[in-house]
DNA sequence: CCTTGAACCTGCGGGC
DNA sequence: TGCCCGCAGGTTCAAG
């Protein structure tokens, strides 16, 4: 489910929902899902005040009160979800969290390729999980030279190269397909003539449709709910990803090839 | 270091 | 109806 609008969507919606209040319960019905869980971790939780939920790469982050940080990732099926206090658990509920006021959010990952865990706040920088990251796409450390420089002498197609979470992070499937298209880049050029003219085309484009999609609540594919419950709309928008064979606009039908193992769709037509 | 491909896991839709 | 296949918003690891 998770790209950067969608984990950014969660983050927000958690917030209303948690910020400032205690958890009062930590429920684990499992003992692990992508990794396990670190010993004793519903323990380290229950009685923390949650100061503060963000987004960080493709990561819910909620600080504590204690100097720690709950590390969440959704994977690819993962929700987090405000769930009505007596609804029976779902098979793929793996945490229950509930708040000092009643409030109940669940962690929900059929797939459980997400993963979640705490740690120092102020050691993030070298997490394990976090150290090899590059610049943030919403950030302002996301430039055209920066882009420039990391895609500098790479043989990797330019799609692959904006979904290696190394030169830039946030972009997934779906917003490299649509980027890419908005560009009028061919995702199979070669990463490094991205440079120049096409990386100032690609910077901005990139920017502008990740915060298009956090306007509208994330892409709901399948599994991606807002924490509300509320789908996001960003895939009537979509102008490729999973549309083969139907028309961008131009009248060319959309093509669908597969890249690193993933599917990216485009239009052979206007992305030159 | 770079690049590629497989692996992790469950569910759903399409084709026969 | 039932079964088999392919496919799905991500990340990590091994091997070349």
């Amino acid at each position: 489910m998770p790209e950067l609008p969608e984990v950014e969507t969660v983050a927000r919606g958690l917030t209303g929902a948690l910020k400032g209040k205690r958890f009062a319960k930590v429920e684990l019905r499992r003992k692990d899902l992508r990794i396990p869980f670190p010993k004793g971790m519903a323990a380290a939780l229950t009685g923390r005040r949650v100061m503060r939920i963000y987004r960080r790469a493709k990561y819910v982050l909620m600080a504590l009160d204690d100097g720690n940080v709950l590390i969440v990732h959704l994977g690819m099926s993962g929700r987090m979800q405000i769930i009505a206090a007596k609804t029976p658990p779902d098979r793929h509920d793996h945490v229950i969290f509930t708040a000092d006021d009643g409030t109940e959010v669940r962690f929900n990952d059929p797939r459980r390729f997400g993963l979640m865990t705490v740690a120092a706040l102020k050691d993030l920088d070298e997490h394990k999980l976090f150290r090899h990251l590059g610049p943030d796409a919403m950030s302002n450390a996301f430039t055209p030279e920066s882009l420039t420089k990391a895609l500098k002498g790479r043989k990797t197609s330019i799609k692959v190269a904006i979904m290696d979470q190394r030169l830039v992070v946030g972009v997934g499937n779906i917003y490299a397909c649509e980027s890419l298209f908005r560009a009028g880049i061919s995702p199979k050029r070669k990463a490094g003539t991205v440079a120049g003219a096409r990386a100032a085309a690609l910077v901005p484009v990139i920017k502008e449709v990740l915060a298009e999609a956090i306007a509208a609540g994330g892409s709901s594919l399948r599994d991606h709910v807002q924490p509300s419950g509320e789908l996001g709309y960003f895939q009537k928008a979509w102008r490729v990803y999973g549309r083969e064979g139907e028309s961008c606009g131009c009248g060319a039908p959309v093509k669908r090839i597969v890249q690193g193992g993933r599917s990216t769709f485009f239009c052979a037509r206007c992305q030159g």
